[in-house]
DNA sequence: CACAGGCTACCTAGTGGTAGGTTGATTTTG
DNA sequence: CAAAATCAACCTACCACTAGGTAGCCTGTG
C-alpha cells in the first residue's frame, strides 16, 4: 500500500468520522489531500472500494489497539474500563465518532461491501469482548457471554452517539461508571 | 396543518428513518407522495425546515406515546421495560431506526435547526426518564438521576444501532434483560 | 522505454431551490 | 346575485451546483 493511498485513507477517515459516508465527497477528500478527485479514483476505483477499505482498516486498528493495551494480569473490570476509554479518546480527539458506529447509522444507504465491513466490525468487537469475559473467574454460558458482550458494545456505541450530539463526551465516563453497578463483573453461572 | 403536509411528513419520516437526512431527496419524497418536488417546497420551503419539523413532531409523538402507556401504579422496572419496548417496536416495524438516533449520527452535516431539534429529543428523553426515576422509592441525588437516565437512553440507542446493522432487533431485548442486573432498580442514595 | 501516478477536461445523473403559470374553490364587492 | 379578486395547492421548466466516474494526456523515474 503506497503512502499516498494511506494518506488518502487518513483524510477520508477524518471526513467520514465527522460527516458519515454519504456526506463526504471525492472532491472534498482530494482537496484535503492536495490532489484532484480523478487521482483518488486511481487508488480507489469507486467510493464503495474506499469505504470498505476504510471500515476494514479501522476494524483492524481498533482491535489491534485493544489487544496492545491489556496485560495478562488485568482484571475484567480494568479491561472493560480501557475498552470504554478507547471510545472516549476517539470521541474527544476533535469530536470524531467511531467510524463504524457512524456508518452503521447509514447502513440502509451503504453499498453492500461497506455494510458488510461494518457488520464485521461489530462482530469483531463482540468476539473480542467475549474472549475477555471468558477469562473471567465468573463462568458464564455462551448465551450469557453473548449478552454481556452485546450489552457493553451497545452501551458505548450509544454513549458515543448521544455524547457527541449533546457535546458531552463525558457521557461515556458516566455510563462507564454506571457499568460498575452491573452484574457484568459479578455475574454467576446462568 | 393541512393533511397534505402531514402526508408529506409521513413519507419523509419513512425515508429519513431508513436512509437518514442526507440520503433522502425531495424528488424521492415527492414521488412517494405522488406530487412534484416543487410542491414539497410549497409546504416546506427548505429541506432544513422539513428536517426540523420531522424531528420536532417525532419527539412530541415519542414522549406522548411514553406518557400514554404508563399507569401510576407501574413500577420503575415496568416503565423502563415499556421504554425499551418502544424502541424495539420502532425498529422491528419494517426495520426502521429511531429518527433522531439516525439524525444524531449525521449531526455534523445537519443544518443547525435540525441538529438543535435532535438535541432536544435527547434532552426530552433524559428528562422523561429522570421524572420516572424520581418517583422511585430509591432516593437519588440529581447527579445519580442524570447518570441513570443517560445510561438507559444510551443503552437503547446503541442497541438500536447495533441491532439493526446486525439484523438482530432482539438485541434490544437482550440488553433490556441485562438491565435487570443493574443497580438502576436498586440504587441507593449516593 | 514502460509505467506509476498524477493531471485536465469532461460526462451523466442527481441535488436543493426558484420563477412563473394553471386550476378550482372561496371570499369580496358593485 | 353575479362578477371580480384572492387564495391554496399544485404544476412545468429551469437554475446553479455537486455527485461519482471516465478518457486520455503528461511527466518523472527505474
Amino acid at each position: 500500500m503506497s503512502s499516498k493511498a494511506e494518506q488518502i485513507m487518513d483524510e477520508a477517515e477524518n471526513l467520514a468520522r465527522s460527516h458519515g459516508y454519504n456526506a463526504f465527497s471525492f472532491r472534498d477528500l482530494a482537496a484535503k489531500v492536495g490532489i484532484k478527485s480523478a487521482s483518488v479514483h486511481y487508488h480507489f476505483p469507486t467510493k464503495a472500494d474506499l469505504g470498505a477499505a476504510l471500515a476494514k482498516r479501522y476494524t483492524e486498528r481498533f482491535i489491534s489497539t485493544l489487544n496492545h493495551c491489556i496485560e495478562p494480569t488485568d482484571t475484567t473490570f480494568e479491561i472493560v474500563q480501557r475498552y470504554g476509554e478507547a471510545y472516549y479518546q476517539a470521541l474527544v480527539q476533535d469530536g470524531r465518532m467511531c467510524l463504524c458506529g457512524l456508518f452503521a447509522a447509514e447502513v440502509d444507504s451503504l453499498p453492500e461491501p461497506v455494510a458488510a465491513e461494518v457488520q464485521r466490525f461489530f462482530e469483531a468487537n463482540i468476539n473480542w469482548l467475549k474472549d475477555i469475559l471468558r477469562r473471567d473467574p465468573h463462568v458464564r454460558s455462551e448465551e450469557a457471554l453473548e449478552a454481556d458482550a452485546t450489552f457493553i458494545l451497545t452501551l458505548f456505541q450509544g454513549a458515543m452517539l448521544v455524547g457527541r450530539t449533546m457535546n458531552q463526551p463525558e457521557a461515556i465516563h458516566t455510563v462507564m461508571e454506571k457499568l460498575r453497578g452491573t452484574d457484568i463483573y459479578t455475574s454467576r453461572v446462568n
